[in-house]
DNA sequence: GCGTCTACCGACCGTACGTTCGGTAGACCT
DNA sequence: AGGTCTACCGAACGTACGGTCGGTAGACGC
């Protein structure tokens, strides 16, 4: 659905609450917004007054911007997820042997979560209470097969240890991995994926 | 607080919902019912109706054994930080080369991920929205601290590989088992220490 | 069989939540 | 300067939540 009309685009000036001028939210900065609130304190324990606070404007103004709380959360979501599958559409995940395609994906993963942070940390922490989070999960679990399927292929090949079963490697490895989530703030050194890289071999 | 009448300890018997004799409920098969639902819907995102209808009893019979939802999640996570901190007193934990004792700390870790397995993944995502989620966090980084140094005092006594900073190897090695409790079900087989054993050396 | 004790219940309360709506200040264009 | 457009606001709504309370069936001791 490509847009005929060109978009404006250029940001409109407001007053803030303080008087001061601040160009005015969109959906998107007012999402980078509500990702950081909800990896705080949770989706549900975050308020639509919460996200006002933080945003410095009034809880109705944010549904100026977004139908509601969920469509956030969606959108959020669907950053993440988007970011992990173009991972499996690139050239380094579908061509060569599987060994390599598989430390390429463990690679770009790192990177997109380095990347995308806040987005990546929310789908890791998602339960599954709504339909959206449902839906997440499923996208999810279909990644984590796709995963599956080049570690069993590695395996195949003889390109993995053989002394560890190849499924649990792969969850302990990715646990590792999404476990930089919780402590990981992009600019450090990026030794991370050499490491990461060790550790498969 | 030492109780002087002997506790009762015997279950009585009462009539459920469908007229069945089954054991009344206390404060702990309540609280084991909790955490099960804790931690499928978040506990933000869990009711105590929904406590309810997983009991099988109303709302307010709750509350007869316990005084609220937040003192669930207290009582549960104190269960899992009662553990762990008792792991750091054991002999094992407190003699011998440093390395010997992070290993030891290491493995009862996981056997303690094995025991208490929904108190400990519960705390795992503990936030820190209320009082009791904070002083929870404060012991678990007090944990996290007594682990962190014996990281220390093994690469001082050079039985840490040196070409991976020790801090950034802790957390990696902790992040792989705390996402065990993310697919881990007791049962199964036992010998992920020895492959958590493997990773540290 | 009778009395006591308790695990349980339904009805209710105040509050906080997500969301809606009618309006307005002021930024931008001409 | 006048007109339009929009990012924003305060007040209000219905609902769902955590928690309270007075009452009762029935299990148990005698």
């Amino acid at each position: 659905m490509t847009t005929r009309l060109a978009a404006p685009a250029r940001a409109r000036l407001v007053r803030g609450r303080g008087g001061e001028r601040r160009p005015a939210y969109d959906p998107d900065s007012l999402l980078e917004i509500a990702v950081t609130v909800f990896i705080e304190r949770g989706y549900d324990g975050t308020s639509m007054e919460d996200l006002a606070r933080t945003a410095g404007i009034s809880k109705s103004s944010i549904y100026h911007h977004v139908a509601g709380k969920e469509a956030l959360l969606h959108a959020a979501l669907d950053r993440a997820l988007d970011a992990l599958f173009a991972v499996c559409e690139e050239e380094g995940s579908t061509a060569g042997p599987a060994i390599d395609r598989l430390r390429h994906v463990i690679r770009r993963s790192i990177e997109i979560l380095d990347q995308e942070l806040p987005y990546v940390t929310l789908l890791l922490r998602v339960r599954g209470n709504t339909a959206t989070e449902q839906n997440a999960l499923e996208r999810r679990r279909t990644f984590d097969r796709f995963v599956a399927n080049l570690v069993a292929a590695a395996s195949a090949d003889g390109d993995l240890r053989a002394d560890l079963d190849p499924a649990l490697a792969t969850r302990l490895i990715f646990g590792m991995i999404n476990s930089i989530s919780e402590w990981y703030h992009p600019g450090g050194e990026i030794t991370v994926d050499e490491l990461a890289d060790g550790v498969v071999s």
